[in-house]
DNA sequence: TGAAAATTTGTGAATGCTCACATATAATTC
DNA sequence: GAATTATATGTGAGCATTCACAAATTTTCA
């Protein structure tokens, strides 16, 4: 036996008020005598009146809600400050894990959805541009988290280009002439971004791109993407590696094959998530902060829906190099030989 | 200029027939010639109508969400599987992370949202039982991960009891006599029951606990508790380590104290995350699949919300002892003596 | 072929709330 | 103390849908 939620016009006449008078101090109004203010608060509490959301959603066309979309690639991890912030901001938090397929599907249902605003990581380079993706969101304010540096949709991002730069220069700077790479994947825009940096900074340096292998961020990945490398019988002293977790499972790779870190190769990645200090060797990596890009992410977009003349722009946070035992000068190396 | 939404009516007027045809059409209900149907969907997509999913809600008084509540202690692994079926059963994925004190507010206002089905992650052992979650909730169907082997809860776990004898009678059998432990914190239910199961078993061997030191299942908290077991000059040679991020930073400190894994300690952790097998030296440590973890608890929900009849009863798992290297016979070690 | 059954379509009412406005009451001013 | 302003409360309408039923049309088959 269901009985019903009480409603409005219940609390109304337990409170022997009208039901606007109700719905005032439900929000919070102004314009309610102290008296009557608490003779209706005793009655919600008497009946464990609770308002009806979708009723007030369908009414405000609005739903305190924020909607992160993210590809099903693995949860990120600025996610965890994300939902602390947005809660902190009075927001629900609502991740929609899709595929491409969905994706469009996805943007377009938040709308019917009266979501707020939208956080979209996308895992490939999405190739519309602000336009394109505000036609789909319907008008939701809406931030993506990873661009390419200077695109023109609302974003946040680590500077990859710079990030990359700073892994191979400085492996350049230890002495290291045959520098190879395990790259993310080239669709995603991160993977991309790092790889044409690495080009590029080896060739500014007047070296040659050494051989370079495509994975997919994850350590058996990085694993497998070694075993070529080392099969491979190309020359390489040191390997920028796309990410943390392909370095774990790099390094794997280099032991059973026989070699050592830093000892036979150097290796520097990218993230520095908390393991990789604590990795035997420590990594040298590019630390992104994940908690103050959620942070930021979640910032922006809710100064994006709360304050409409908000000037769509970028957020660009600049990595940073940590050095510690997984990379030594080419001079302290062994001669990579054993092969 | 916000050009409104098209609603029912609209399209119903565009194809012509009344807006009840056209609820029929986009809920896929049946008494709809083909021929209609298709003149209804053309207006549909004509007018870009998306259904009011308030308005949805609110007559139907159900949401197709299926609601995670846990602790702001860190995302939780097994959400990434969760997230995946969720969706693909066809029911939207919220979050609230929150803190002790938002958990009876969260849970009592999911019923005003009209939350389908809840998921509830508790990181301390809740005192109440089932009649009093159920109170909470208000009739919401729910399970909980992670309760006490036993408990009255719908919910599905690990059977940590086990799982922390089989690492610990590990140690034992590989002849260690002095066990310490880096236990998880002791008001976290797995903490409890692996920290008491390591207990038992000691106990049950014939075995002086050895000492204990509580922490916070972080790295960090691994590194720092590995310290004050290091310089309490207690005796050990094997330690049991709540959980693998623990283990980490206890090997680091271990190290830092000029000692190694296993030749001077064994360590044995839990949960074996994906990094663990590439650790070096590679842990030994109890196995959860996570992944199914999260797939059991959607799917036991999901019945519960669908199938009113399904009986409330426990989803017990059992963990798996991954043998590696961080582990060494006695006899293999040398006698621990550097203090 | 015609009555019964099945299918297709439509109408009225209800859902629980907020907005915009109207009215009543109290406080302020000259 | 009447006129003005501010504060407190109430009323009507509408939001976009679904449910329960009624009406119209088509199909079935004795």
């Amino acid at each position: 036996m269901k009985t019903k939620r009480p409603t409005l016009y219940d609390v109304a006449r337990e409170a022997n008020v009208s039901y606007q008078t109700v719905s005032r101090v439900i929000n919070d109004k102004a314009h309610v005598s102290e008296e009557t203010r608490e003779r209706v608060q005793k009655a919600i509490k008497t009946l464990g009146f609770r308002p009806n959301r979708a009723a007030q959603i369908m009414q405000t066309e609005r739903s305190d809600t924020i909607e992160v979309v993210l590809f099903y690639s693995g949860f990120n991890l600025f996610l965890y400050e994300m939902a602390r912030i947005v809660q902190q901001l009075g927001y629900h938090f609502v991740i929609s894990a899709i595929t491409d397929a969905d994706f469009a599907r996805t943007l377009e249902s938040a709308a019917s959805r009266f979501v707020d605003g939208l956080i979209i990581v996308p895992d490939t380079r999405l190739r519309g541009g602000y336009e394109e993706l505000k036609a789909l969101t319907g008008g939701i304010p809406f931030i993506q988290v990873g661009a390419p540096l200077g695109a023109s949709v609302p974003s946040v991002i680590y500077d990859q280009v710079q990030g990359a730069r700073l892994a191979t220069q400085h492996l350049i700077d230890l002495g290291h002439q045959n520098i190879a790479e395990i790259s993310g994947p080239l669709r995603n825009q991160d993977g991309y971004d790092r790889h044409n940096s690495w080009m590029a900074t080896l060739r500014e340096a007047g070296l040659e791109a050494g051989i370079s292998i495509e994975s997919n961020f994850t350590i058996d990945g990085g694993y497998q993407a070694m075993r070529h490398l080392l099969e491979s019988g190309a020359e390489f002293t040191g390997v920028f590696i796309a990410n943390d977790s392909m370095a774990f499972g790099a390094h794997t790779a280099i032991r059973e094959y026989g070699l050592r870190v830093p000892d036979d190769i150097s290796i520097v990645s990218f993230d520095d998530i908390p393991e990789s200090a604590h990795f035997v060797p420590g990594l040298t990596t590019v630390r992104q902060d994940f908690n103050l890009l959620g942070r930021m992410a979640v910032e922006y977009v809710v100064d994006l829906i709360e304050n409409p003349n908000t000037a769509i722009h970028q957020r660009v946070l600049q990595p940073k190099l940590i050095i510690r035992e997984s990379t030594a000068a080419l001079t302290d190396q062994r001669v990579n030989l054993t092969r």
